[in-house]
DNA sequence: CAAAATCTTAACCATCTGGTTAAAATTTCT
DNA sequence: AGAAATTTTAACCAGATGGTTAAGATTTTG
């Protein structure tokens, strides 16, 4: 009979097993997802990490510095992923549609987080400007990527003219809201399911189709 | 020399003062707004009411019921300027457009309600959903009205057939989104100034003529 | 004027919560 | 094996916060 006594570095490298650090982080992400910065409760971050409250303080000093590093993580993720699926080279239209569909599906399984950021980063206006730019800058983008795209689309006439800004809030507007609403949406539209693939791919192709057709250049 | 003594009553009428309910209801709506359920303080929402603490849990139970009254109010007056906005009679691109540019104005100016109702009404499920078909009720709606002014429209030929829940969830999207997420958008977007009458006026046009673009009948 | 309602003052309490401490147990590293 | 790092236990603390109390002052009302 073996006693298998495994190492948390070899733990780490099989992947069987997280750190503690890893294990406080998703913990404290989930609660402060759902219950704010002043919603959370220390204990309950321990709680769920399977750990203590010293241990927590071992590792973060302060409830302070954990919301930080939580809120930083969050939000350059949500940053992260709008910014990772430009693709700026493709055509107009095949532009629109994969940054579209790519969007929503990462929003939507991940709503409550859009919520979270979105109602912290009011709260943490010095930080979010700061993890946004760092942001911008980790992805090689000076301006704004959309914006610069939509702006050459109109110049090399490939749509028609229009407010390039509009057009983005727009775009944004009908991807993220619905989504991030989704509690009060799919109560005031009964059957309506945002989490459904299926309804996610049909979204994507109606607010593309709205969009070009708004935008294509006339005929 | 006369001393005027005026009577709260008379006050009301001449609208010169508030009773003090009221004065609680205005500070604690301020301070909720900003700060969320758990980030309040009762001390604060004294303070802002310019009364003493006692005098406010005299007036109001607990945090929990002066919370409730709040949401319920905030809730209740969202909802009511959305629907009362609504004139299915008019002719479709009538009624679209006086409900974007109505809806716009009502929610520029309160960007940090939205954020507060979207952010409490997922935690306080049972009550939003309590409000929510109350303030239909009121209204005289049993179905969702807007809903049903686009599949009239379509089955009338005023627009051409498409999903109605889209369309919906897009021109909320659009006129809802920005606004909301104003402190955010307006650091992506320097320049925008999403407070400002004339963007207003003018982002409502915008979207009104995305959406009629992409419904409006076939020639 | 007298009763009733409103408001203030200020001290006070219980509980919750973030955070600490210190000693011991366990695991990992060298 | 022994030093270093990690984790647990459990008690503890200080401050904040929601909420109370009671006595008195002021205003309103009948």
């Amino acid at each position: 009979m073996y006693t298998f006594i495994l190492t948390k570095r070899f733990n780490r490298l099989a992947n069987k097993m997280v750190t503690t650090e890893e294990k406080i982080i998703d913990a404290a992400r989930n609660v402060f997802r759902n219950k704010g910065k002043y919603g959370a409760r220390m204990q309950e971050i321990a709680d769920q990490a399977g750990i203590n409250k010293a241990l927590l303080h071992y590792y973060y000093r302060s409830k302070n510095t954990l919301f930080d590093k939580v809120f930083e993580n969050e939000f350059k993720e949500v940053l992260h992923q709008l910014l990772s699926t430009i693709n700026i080279k493709s055509d107009f239209i095949t532009f629109l549609h994969t940054f579209i569909k790519a969007y929503l599906h990462n929003i939507a399984p991940r709503e409550n987080v859009i919520r979270f950021v979105l109602w912290e980063a009011d709260k943490n206006k010095d930080m979010f400007i700061r993890y946004m730019s760092e942001s911008f800058q980790s992805h090689g983008f000076s301006e704004n990527p959309i914006i610069e795209r939509i702006t050459r689309a109109i110049e090399e006439g490939e749509i028609r003219s229009c407010d390039p800004l509009n057009l983005v809030l727009s775009i944004l507007g009908m991807s993220i809201f619905p989504f991030m609403a989704a509690p009060i949406m799919e109560k005031i539209f009964p059957g309506l399911n945002l989490n459904n693939s299926d309804f996610i791919d049909h979204r994507a192709e109606e607010i593309t189709n709205l969009i070009w057709i708004g935008v294509k250049p006339e005929e």
